[in-house]
DNA sequence: TGAGTGCGAGACCGAACGTTCTCCCTCATG
DNA sequence: CATGAGGGAGAACGTTCGGTCTCGCACTCA
C-alpha cells in the first residue's frame, strides 16, 4: 500500500535529478551531454528515459527544483523577520548569503534563459515564471513596507538583484554583495512610505 | 597599392564575421553549428578554416567586435555631454537605447560567460576583460564627477547595468529603462560630490 | 604568360549528440 | 510458483558536431 501504484521516488530518478542539477548550473546545459550526466549519476540511458521523456524534461526538472528551492529560501527568510522593511532586508541577506557560498555560478535562470534565447520555448517560459513570481514577491514586500511606488521600487530591486547575481561568479563575491546591500537599503530610503506622495531629498 | 602584401579585408571573412554575430547574439553560440553559419554567409567550409582557427576563434572575434563597437559607442556618448555627470547620465541613456532597440537580446558578454562558466577559457577571459574596462570606465567617469566613493559608485552603476541587460529582452523594455535611468539618477544624487570640487546643475 | 592565391564545391573523418533497442536480473504481489 | 514491472548493462540507431581534405575556377601581379 505505501508505494503502491502511485509515483514512487525512485532513488535512480533522484541520483539522476540532483546529477543534473550540479552539472548544469556548473557548466551549462548545452555543453553538456546524457552521457555525462548518467555516467556521474552511475545510471544506465535506458533509466534516465524511463524518467524522463527526454533531455529537455530533464532541464525542466532542474529549474523547477531550483525553483521550488528559491522559493523556499526566500519564505524562511521572509518569515524570520517582523518588520516589512527587515523582511525585505531578510530576502537580500539571503540572496546575498547564496552569492558568497563556494560553488555559486550566477542565477540558474537567467544562465538558462541565456541558452534558451526562444520565449517560445518551454525552458525559457519556466524562467519568465520564476522571475515573475519573484517580481511580484518582493513587489508585495515592499508594498507592505510602505513603499508608495512599490512596482517601481520592486523593479529596482529585481534589477540590483539580476546584476549582483550576474557579477558575483565575475567579480569579488564579497564587494558584490556589499555594493548589493547597500543598494537595497538604497531602495528603501530613496521611497520611505510618504506621507506625503513623491519627493525626497531635494 | 591599396590591397597589396598586408592583410585584406576579404570580402567572405567580413560576411563569416557579421553573420557569426547575429547568429552567436540571437541563438547563443553552443546551439548553432559552423554548418548554419557557413551556409547563411554564403560561404564553403573551407573558407571558415581559411580565417579562423576553428569555432573557438570566430566566437573570440564575434566578442572582439562587439567591444569594440561598445568602446565606440560608450566613447561617443562621453564626449557628446560637456559636466561629468552629464557624461554618466549619456553613457547610461546610450546604454538604455541599446536595450530599447529592436532585437536586443541581452549583453553579448553575459550571455557568452553563461556559456563558458570555466574562468580559464579564453572566451571567459575576453568577458573578464571587457567588464573590466566597462567598472574602470564608469568608475572614472564618476570620479571626475566628483562622487567621493568612485569605486562604489562605479560598482553600483555596473551592477545596474548588468541586471537592466538581463531583464532587457526578459521583461518590458521600455520598463526597464525607466527604472535604470532612475537607478543612475539614484546613484549621482546619493554620492553628491563631497563639499566643494565640481557640481554642475545644482 | 604563368605562378600565386582566394574562394567555391563537396567528399570525408572520428567523435559526440540524443534516442531507442534488446537482454537479463531482482523483487513484490497474484 | 507465476508474473510483470523497475532497473542495470550495453549495443546500436541516425544525425550532427567541429575539422581536414582535394580539386578546380577566377583573378591579380610580376
Amino acid at each position: 500500500m505505501s508505494r503502491g501504484t502511485e509515483a514512487r521516488p525512485s532513488e535512480a530518478r533522484a541520483r539522476l535529478l540532483s546529477t543534473a542539477t550540479r552539472i548544469f548550473y556548473a557548466e551549462g546545459i548545452h555543453s553538456v551531454g546524457v552521457d555525462r550526466i548518467i555516467a556521474e549519476a552511475q545510471v544506465t540511458r535506458a533509466t534516465l528515459y524511463r524518467h524522463f521523456a527526454g533531455k529537455e524534461e530533464l532541464v525542466l526538472a532542474y529549474l523547477d527544483q531550483a525553483d521550488r528551492g528559491i522559493r523556499a529560501q526566500t519564505e524562511a527568510a521572509r518569515a524570520s523577520a517582523d518588520s516589512p522593511a527587515e523582511r525585505v532586508r531578510a530576502v537580500s541577506r539571503s540572496i546575498a548569503e547564496g552569492i558568497r557560498s563556494p560553488g555559486f555560478r550566477g542565477c540558474a535562470f537567467l544562465n538558462a534563459v541565456a541558452e534558451y534565447p526562444d520565449p517560445a520555448h518551454p525552458v525559457h517560459r519556466a524562467v519568465l515564471a520564476h522571475r515573475q513570481w519573484f517580481l511580484e514577491t518582493v513587489t508585495e514586500l515592499l508594498e507592505q513596507a510602505g513603499h508608495t511606488p512599490a512596482d517601481a521600487a520592486g523593479r529596482h530591486l529585481v534589477m540590483l538583484r539580476d546584476g549582483a547575481m550576474a557579477a558575483g561568479c565575475l567579480f569579488d563575491p564579497d564587494l558584490v554583495c556589499e555594493t548589493f546591500l547597500q543598494g537595497v537599503e538604497g531602495i528603501l530610503q530613496a521611497h520611505p512610505a510618504a506621507t506625503p506622495p513623491r519627493h525626497t531629498t531635494a
